[in-house]
DNA sequence: AGGGCCAATGTTACAATATTACATTAATTG
DNA sequence: CAATTAATGTAATATTGTAACATTGGCCCT
């Protein structure tokens, strides 16, 4: 929260969708956001979706690309909003996700550098099971 | 081809989605495909989506998660369908992919079985700015 | 060749995800 | 307080992806 001072204001909208994926623990899809918003009915997609693009920005939360869902971002005191990328371990079997930092980051830079490319961000979701689901079978 | 035959068919819709990707040279969307199957009009959304999974199946293309496309496999002659995992340069201004072998898996497994996470599969897509790109600015 | 089977496809409908456009309200600043 | 910008409300629609069920086509077996 002090994080997203930073930026800009939050507001009520924004600050009901960070609870409801804080709540969620683990990740959440927009549309659940949205179901969940109001305690009678759903909210519009239009207020949710662009609180997820604030959050994100802040750092607050991440986009899980593989899922099309959304998730607390577990170290957002520990880096500033624009550094800050986080990659996924992600069990097929039960849905939690574990963030995790990017291991070799300059391996990638470097690789990509090689043809000439500038790397602004990076995705790394990695799918398998979590050890609990590995007893389970 | 011959990698697809190892497994299945490859029937003619699955050779006309294949086509239609190759010709993309680059990263396409399912209703890029769909809208160009035929001649006169478009596809069923279930035939394209059926010939993408099976074409992802046999490694003959990936898909990108975090634009929702699909690009041929640069490399398929030089693995198994099944181990084959690529990462992805995605260029922000032209759109333009470029595939890379993921550095250090094992960096990332070794990471993972700390909490006991098994890795089935590694996404990572790296956005930024292409050489030519950066040029341009 | 005829019958049985399973893989693949056709077809319709719909579910899930996300954005555009424009009107309105709230906060901030000079 | 007026002017300006940020944020929200609202309706409609675009985009992406699947379910369900009927039908066809290839293949194997005797």
């Amino acid at each position: 929260m002090l994080c997203a001072e930073a930026g800009e204001r939050m507001t009520s909208s924004r600050l009901r969708t960070y609870e409801l994926i804080l709540a969620a623990n683990g990740p959440i899809k927009a549309y659940d956001v949205i179901d969940r918003f109001h305690p009678e009915g759903a909210a519009k997609p239009p207020t949710v979706y662009r609180a997820l693009s604030f959050l994100e920005q802040m750092g607050l939360i991440h986009r899980i690309e593989s899922l099309n869902a959304f998730v607390a971002c577990d170290t957002h005191d520990q880096h500033s909003a624009s550094e800050h990328t986080a990659g996924f371990l992600l069990c097929e079997c039960c849905g939690q996700s574990e963030e995790i930092a990017i291991p070799n980051v300059t391996d990638i830079e470097t690789r990509a550098a090689k043809t000439g490319f500038k790397v602004n961000h990076i995705t790394l979701e990695a799918r398998g099971l979590c050890q609990a689901c590995q007893s389970d079978q």
